[in-house]
DNA sequence: CCGGGCAGTGAATCGGGTTCAAAATCCGGA
DNA sequence: TCCGGATTTTGAACCCGATTCACTGCCCGG
């Protein structure tokens, strides 16, 4: 009988349900204002059965990232399938999800909040794996590329596994997240523009790394085109008010 | 007459005692565990005194951070006075980072919290102005850092501002700092002594950014060399457990 | 020595996450 | 179709802890 399969999709459905009017109750009101009662209310449910669903609030907050998760890692998937060198997928990833990141700010405002102590230790268990397995086609992504780009000789890995070669672009991509959305931050030490920086540097690493083509991302046109390319070749639906520009007068 | 200025000070004095009381509080029992009723019993005061403090226990958070930060630019100056060439002097203060977040621990997971959307802005304007203020100090230190590097001739600008050239190094300091404290995310993936890697990453950055003289941080030797020669040098009281070690099996 | 004001007090208030006993619903078997 | 036990849903009550505020008593200038 389909009746107990039945029960577990209109459950499944259910939870988007939730997710989905927790998502619009963050978009209006803040993270700060998320209440359990009125997403329940919201779906025309009881504050109860909310809570057959998530052990408590944080735990909702840690399904709602990975589910984002879900999307982003879409997203970056992109730029692993992509027909090009090593070093350009592996910049073609690092500036999609900086579009994702400026599709989605509430998503890296929740990761942050996420993976802060606080609120992990109060989800359950399971939910955090559900997170870090959400995260993990990333990591096997990353891993993938710069393994592509050893063995066809791009890289030299001086004996390093892929992820150590790795982490340094990733390190650098969530601190420019962290600052990004670190209110008052970028403004008070009179910076702009922060995710072309971030592009900037990243070529800068991969150049220190020795990843080849190398490319100088101090050439302006070189790296716009670059940049122009990866946007209309791969992500040509995030791009949202105009594309992204290296300009930057640097006074 | 003096007794303004002596109530002024008793005053400075008392908030320092809630900060230490809120300090171990956090250490023993976690940031979670906080609670501003105990913070102020522990000082035999009433609740209502310490709000005469903290506008919030959000506010009195971002205090502590505050608080903590100027200890932290305390190590960090210490990397701006050192007489040696830029570079050495800008890898000297990733370094300093990296040991002021191995020996106060709580500091980061703290900091990372407090820029967090939902705690930032539950706390009181002046004390958000308090937090910006007091990491003021780390952003002229760096600019001063790469402003002497370009004008020795170490560096080229390119016509970029000095923090645009330094952003890359903080972001992945900030991101590598987050992802130590984000738990079990570089289990997840197998990663292991994340900020032996950042030093590394860091000297493959600054490289790429043709920041002389330059170093290859794939010669485990050489980059051990350089790093006992810095924690000796300017941080002997900070090294705990036993130095810092590059090596690594790369497996 | 007196009185006004100012800091300190901690019990009461308030808000919101979480629980759980009762009510409603479902479902298989007669 | 109807019945009774199992399962799910409900939402008001509970609980915890941040925050407030009416009251107390101390300090200081006159």
């Amino acid at each position: 009988m389909g009746t107990k399969e039945r029960r577990e999709r209109e459950r499944a459905a259910r939870e988007q349900r939730f997710l989905q009017a927790a998502r619009t109750q963050i978009r209006e009101q803040g993270l700060l204002a998320l209440q359990m009662a009125p997403v329940a209310r919201a779906c025309d449910y009881a504050t109860g059965t909310l809570y057959q669903h998530f052990a408590s609030k944080e735990d909702l907050l840690l399904a709602l990232c990975a589910e984002q998760a879900a999307k982003r890692v879409e997203i970056l998937l992109r730029a692993g399938r992509w027909e090009a060198n090593s070093r350009d997928r592996m910049f073609a990833l690092v500036t999609g999800d900086m579009l994702f990141a400026l599709a989605s700010p509430d998503h890296f405002r929740l990761t942050q909040y996420v993976f802060t102590e606080v609120v992990w230790r109060a989800a359950s268990e399971c939910r955090r794996q559900a997170v870090l397995d959400a995260h993990e086609p990333i990591g096997a992504l990353v891993g993938g590329i710069v393994h592509d780009a050893i063995s066809c000789g791009d890289l030299d890995a001086r004996g390093r596994a892929p992820l150590e070669l790795a982490i340094g672009q990733w390190s650098m991509t969530i601190g420019m997240h962290t600052l990004v959305h670190a209110e008052g931050v970028l403004e008070f030490f009179h910076l702009h523009e922060p995710y072309p920086m971030l592009l900037r540097h990243v070529q800068l690493h991969l150049n220190g790394l020795g990843w080849k083509p190398l490319l100088d991302p101090f050439d302006e046109q070189r790296l716009q085109e670059k940049i122009d390319q990866v946007c209309a070749t791969l992500y040509p639906d995030l791009e949202r008010a105009g594309p992204v520009t290296i300009a930057g007068t640097g006074d």
